[in-house]
DNA sequence: CGTAAACCTACCAGATCTAGTAGCTTCCAA
DNA sequence: TTGGAAGCTACTAGATCTGGTAGGTTTACG
């Protein structure tokens, strides 16, 4: 069994990426008989996806690229979509193509799995999943796996995107203009929160379109959004 | 202490979100000279934000919400944008309107807080604010939290949005129109694209936008990226 | 002190989007 | 086979956005 709070804390105090999932990949190692894999992915950004961490047997590995298994694998499409962990037995109307990956899993001795989808706000979509060589789960391992996991992620988050490191490209008010755009609002209804006229938030988000090149607040929006200038 | 992984196992087994307040209630009560209030805010949702629980002193309630302290509260504007959990000694450059809140809470007792953001990709943000009544919160009380409290978020998740729930399904010309515009196009150059004329484009994108509870494209198009509809 | 840069405020004409309406096709179940 | 639901095509009037112009404030610097 895992302490929880201990490992915690032990993950809280690292400083760099690669020492948390050093450290994380250790702690999963008190669980026996548990294949994990950690990614992320961002909508937002050119480089689509990446993989963080992963203990699958090599085989696997190299069977699930060769196959393009990451195309079909519905722990991938779901956890997009997905906003809280769930087990692979809960799946329902898979495809044939989908039903093979599992089939297939099941010859590398894995008997069910749990999946954590993590949503940040930035458009980054974090996802863990376990496959377990046993045939029940126990809640416990369950609930600890997810909790080391939030915690790995929060972590992992604050090391990747640090607090102070932001530069406003945008000046405030601009920001606040397409902000309220992406939520919705018409200029005139940013007007009136921002208890400036309609003409001058016009003008403002047209100064943040030109310094995003953009040629419209849609484009700019989604491009805000994507350089982590304002949050939707 | 609390013992999370038995916490968090009472938790998952509760049928309504009532039932969860009161356990998660419970189980913060192991903790001494601790306040915690709970909310939500939706983005998207026509009701734009609830309270799920609080624990303050009626006193405190009542003068902050006098005081409509909701609008300046730093703990409530900063998660909206904060993506991982801090310690409120974390806040720098806050107005002096914001200040006075935390010189008045100190009236009360509280020391020190720590707040805990969730974001869904739906567009709620969930808030846990919890307020100390002593000068040092050990890291394990914190931890201790976190994991509890993001295991609440789960539960309440799930309770609120049963996974089966989803028809926000765009047909093929809705997501093609709705992506294209995502990517900065006019209609007519949507329409140009895609081999129909700008009316039939406005028409698709009206009827996206439906789907998707949106007032105009630029919110529908933040939406269907959010909810892993389209990608830019 | 002067001045330039970076903001913020505001207005307007022409382009674009929104919301309502309507005909046509396909598919499925009564 | 008939009726209805869902989707695609298209049009129009009124609302909203785009891109150009202009003056005021603050800050930093020679």
């Amino acid at each position: 069994m895992i302490d929880i709070v201990n490992a915690s804390d032990y993950m809280e105090s690292v400083r760099s990426i690669e020492e948390l999932v050093t450290v994380y990949r250790q702690l999963l190692s008190n669980l026996s008989d548990l294949y994990f894999a950690l990614g992320r992915f961002d909508r937002f950004q050119k480089r689509e996806h990446e993989i963080i961490d992963v203990n699958y047997p090599k085989e696997w590995v190299s069977y699930y690229t060769d196959r393009k298994y990451i195309l079909e694998d519905p722990t991938v499409s779901q956890s997009a979509q997905t906003q809280t962990p769930y087990l692979w037995q809960e799946f329902r109307d898979l495809r044939p193509s989908q039903r093979v990956i599992f089939s297939d899993l099941s010859d590398f001795g894995v008997q069910d799995g749990y999946t954590i989808p993590l949503h940040a706000p930035d458009g980054m979509t974090f996802v863990a999943s376990f496959a377990f060589r046993r045939p029940v789960v126990s809640a416990a391992d369950r609930l600890a796996i997810t909790a080391l996991t939030t915690q790995f992620y929060f972590r992992y988050k604050r090391l990747l995107n640090p607090p102070s490191s932001r530069e406003n490209v945008l000046s405030e008010r601009e920001g606040e203009c397409l902000c309220w755009a992406a939520r919705g609002k018409s200029s005139w209804e940013t007007g009136v929160i921002l208890g400036i006229t309609e003409n001058t938030v016009n003008f403002h988000i047209k100064n943040a379109l030109g310094k995003l090149q953009s040629n419209n607040r849609i484009e700019g929006v989604v491009r805000a959004i994507c350089l982590g200038l304002i949050s939707p």
